[in-house]
DNA sequence: TGTTAGCACTCACCCGGATAGAGTGCTAAT
DNA sequence: ATTAGCACTCTATCCGGGTGAGTGCTAACA
């Protein structure tokens, strides 16, 4: 048996009558609803087709049929039209209020989570090299020494450094300009003891000073490594009667709160269904085992060359994935126009 | 008529009883529970006696009591016991780990969540005075310029600032000292247009880039007035049944993301019953309108002199005080002692 | 051969009544 | 003052029938 030109339109219209309904689609709905002209019973027929092709799935006999899995995967991947922008406005406010990449990623998270009704995730940029870039020592005050580490991509890291007595403001000049000759334009990978050894030899008494320094910047490079995720509107899921079962959000509010199993979502790779970087799990496709329930949206934004973080929506499978990979888009290419001004 | 010792015994047995279960107490249940060796008849009698008296209550005829918000009250102030420290070692898991402050802080909110089963929030700490205590001016490369701004406290913040072209290094030097002898000790309010305008003056070509920079610190500094809330354990009241209601979990999983709203719980000055620091608010008592059917314990905590944040617990109604009270104190002390070993 | 009308059947859901059980309040006895 | 006993109340749970949406099948039709 195959697929006709009748056949997906009648997928069509269940599903999308799911989306806004929620509730399983008889045959008698279809054949109103479509300008077909076909009688409930020929519908029932071509259903009973398209669930012996495991299009559509019915949740018990006598109840209408909700879209499967595979019934949504073949929805996204050939039968999204591209919904009208609906957040225009959205530029306007991102600008205004962001100076700052974080907060404007929260500003996102909160903005998308708000428009969609959806629970939203944003990931903070990962910088793939992390070098160097620039390292400076100030004594802040008689027992603190301030160690601020820039790193490629400008990111800027600071450390506090507790030292036992002043330090001579010659050998802190000297200081500074021995880690900035020796670091500048390394890798964390590419600091070994070969590198310390040189410093501590240059550094003479203060070799001691000069490891607790350098265990700072190791430290302040590699807390970047630990992807931030920033979430919004996880309650936006209680909305929806269908996910609506106690066991169910426990577990997703469960995932929100412990945002490592997001990462999860967010370190795959593009594949698949991937048109402008925009990729949708549905159902049981997501890594996220306490989100087979649901279906996850995710985008990827670029800051600059090979800086780059992510963007999520949660949603219940039948969310209107035209509306929101419309969203998704236009924000890609919101943002880049944000970034490119920026820099 | 008047709460005699073995009506306050019987009503504590109630209480206890309810903490444990969850569901309304009978008098046969007190009978048997206590060592009072009274028929279920007396305590009856006894328990339509608290009745009247308010503290206790009925949820329906034929249902047994449960205590109302004055007989927790009466029961947190008069007859909480210090349980057994929890704990222990509570301590090392936190000194092991945490480095810095926000993270330490991070740690203790989902520390307190997984051993106490309720939702906890923990408030950066507030520092009262926002002095400058010390800037300073770097080139990073061609287009940008750092400011580090490090305000009392030992708070470091920094912003990047866009600069059209490179800036001479003696023109930054003398930047440099410019900045930190007029700003030097000074607060917020205390940068006057009198302050910026001699400032300028000294500046002289530069006094674009002068105001430039004044934006940043001011913005740094302000930055800091938003108190910050950290979270955790958010789906543990999930757990308890009676607040198992869409509509509750709705507006308190709410509260929770809206982190504004928290910031009332810990805006609050101490008053009534505080022992130690710690605030117990029952029910509607709680400045927050969605927590009405929870309690929520709070703990004041100084890292030094002026600069305290604070930690909550928030659960049920039927939390159990005496362990929640229990572990802050203990908490408390741990961090005293941290806190003072750091500085 | 594809489409349709008709009909029997299935199953979830709602409703009302019956029942059990927990707990109370009252009374009378101790 | 305490207690045993009992009638009473109210909730929760189970049960059985009715309802309605929706199906699958069959037979008639174009």
């Amino acid at each position: 048996m195959q697929l006709d030109e009748r056949k997906l339109k009648i997928l069509q219209a269940i599903i999308r009558n799911y989306l806004e309904t929620g509730e399983p689609v008889g045959s008698r709905t279809i054949s109103k609803y479509t300008d077909l002209n076909l009688s409930s019973a020929t519908i029932r027929n071509e259903m009973a087709d398209l669930e012996e092709l495991g299009y559509i799935i019915q949740p018990h006999t006598s109840a209408g049929r909700i879209p499967s899995d595979k019934g949504y995967r073949l929805y996204v991947d050939t039968m999204l039209e591209d919904k009208v922008n609906e957040v225009e406005n959205m530029k306007e406010l991102l600008i205004e209020k962001a100076d700052k990449i974080d907060l404007l990623l929260k500003q996102v998270a909160k903005l998308l989570a708000v428009n969609t009704n959806y629970a939203t995730l944003v990931t903070k940029p990962q910088y793939r090299s992390k070098r160097v870039k620039f390292i400076q020592l100030t004594e802040v005050d008689s027992d603190h020494l301030l160690a601020v580490i820039v790193i490629e991509g400008n990111i800027v890291k600071n450390k506090m450094i507790d030292i036992v007595e002043s330090i001579d403001k010659e050998i802190l000049l000297k200081l500074n300009i021995v880690f900035n000759t020796f670091l500048q334009g390394l890798d964390l990978t590419e600091i070994n003891m070969a590198v310390i050894q040189k410093m501590k030899e240059q550094a003479g008494n203060y070799s001691n000073l000069v490891s607790n320094i350098l265990d700072a910047i190791a430290q302040a490079i590699s807390e970047e490594e630990e992807v931030e995720v920033y979430t919004s509107g996880a309650t936006n899921i209680l909305k929806y009667p269908e996910l609506n079962d106690m066991k169910k959000i426990t577990e997703l509010m469960g995932t929100f709160e412990e945002q490592k199993q997001l990462t999860e979502l967010v370190n795959r790779k593009a594949e698949g269904s991937d048109a402008g970087g925009i990729q949708v799990y549905i159902g049981s496709e997501t890594p996220v085992e306490a989100m087979k329930d649901c279906s996850v949206v995710t985008a990827t934004y670029e800051i600059e060359e090979g800086v780059y973080g992510k963007i999520g929506i949660i949603g219940p499978k039948r969310m209107d994935y035209e509306k929101v990979v419309g969203i998704l888009h236009t924000l890609m290419v919101q943002l880049d126009d944000i970034f490119k001004k920026k820099t």
